[in-house]
DNA sequence: CGTGCAATCGGTACATTGTATCGTTTTTTG
DNA sequence: CAAAAAACGATACAATGTACCGATTGCACG
């Protein structure tokens, strides 16, 4: 149950709020939608919500830990529902496909090398941009 | 000499190119600037040069491989003269500084996990973000 | 060296993406 | 169910970058 997600992340529970986190959850084939498009779906629906409502919600969700943001090229973000585990993420530059991966070794070498040069990590990101199988060919 | 790179690169040889081209190359810290940074260089140094001809010349300089634009947290674009090798970055999250670097096991891993998910790879952007040295104490 | 044309420039209006404000509405709490 | 607190929606605003246009400049040619 929505309600009981939004209670956990310590968000009051609004008509808003569920929904949104209603739409992120019913995506299948591509979970990475930008706040232009989650309007766009609530408006499809009926509903009446303001885009500035959608953006905020948005990153209540992304402080609270529900989502992720990300800056793809193009410079607008992207939000996708977090699953829990961290990934990172390739483009196709064609046909706009987001595939997932996760690699331990990079991981590893990340948190080294960031070591080495004397950082604090708290967060990165790993986009790998190029042409999927499909568009490869085409 | 400036004028070369330009002609080189299939540029002609004007005022604000060879201006905005000095900048960049005359960074020796921090090679990273956006286009306003760059802006407000010229100004100080007298030169009566628009801010839209600052984007348009960046962005000439990006297509005929001079720079490189990143897009790094913030949204804003940041330019930085291309050395020719490859690296990734490190950046500060406080004071903006960035740090370079390079590791092969990333790059390899990469590339097999581009061909494992049946994608040519064409680019991609690994950032690391967290407190550098001097801001992790403070 | 002029000179003419095409490329480029500078200023500004505009486009896009996202944030702050504020009066109104909804939720929560007692 | 009423009052207080939080959140909402509309819109104005901010930041970053692009498009347009008349004026200027670089460069090829004589």
């Amino acid at each position: 149950m929505e309600t009981q997600d939004l209670r956990n992340a310590g968000l009051k529970v609004t008509l808003p709020r569920i929904k949104i986190l209603e739409i992120l959850e019913k995506q299948q084939d591509d979970r990475h939608l930008s706040a232009e498009k989650v309007y766009k779906i609530l408006l499809s629906e009926g509903e009446e919500i303001g885009l500035a409502t959608v953006y905020r919600v948005l990153t209540q969700f992304e402080a609270a830990g529900l989502v992720e943001r990300h800056h793809f090229e193009g410079g607008n973000s992207i939000f996708e529902l977090n699953k829990g585990s961290h990934h990172d993420h390739l483009v196709c530059m064609k046909c706009g496909r987001v595939d997932e991966f996760t690699d331990e070794v990079i991981e590893k070498r990340q948190r080294e090398i960031a070591e080495r040069l004397g950082y604090s990590l708290t967060d990165h990101s790993l986009y790998l941009y190029g042409y999927c199988a499909d568009c490869k060919s085409s």
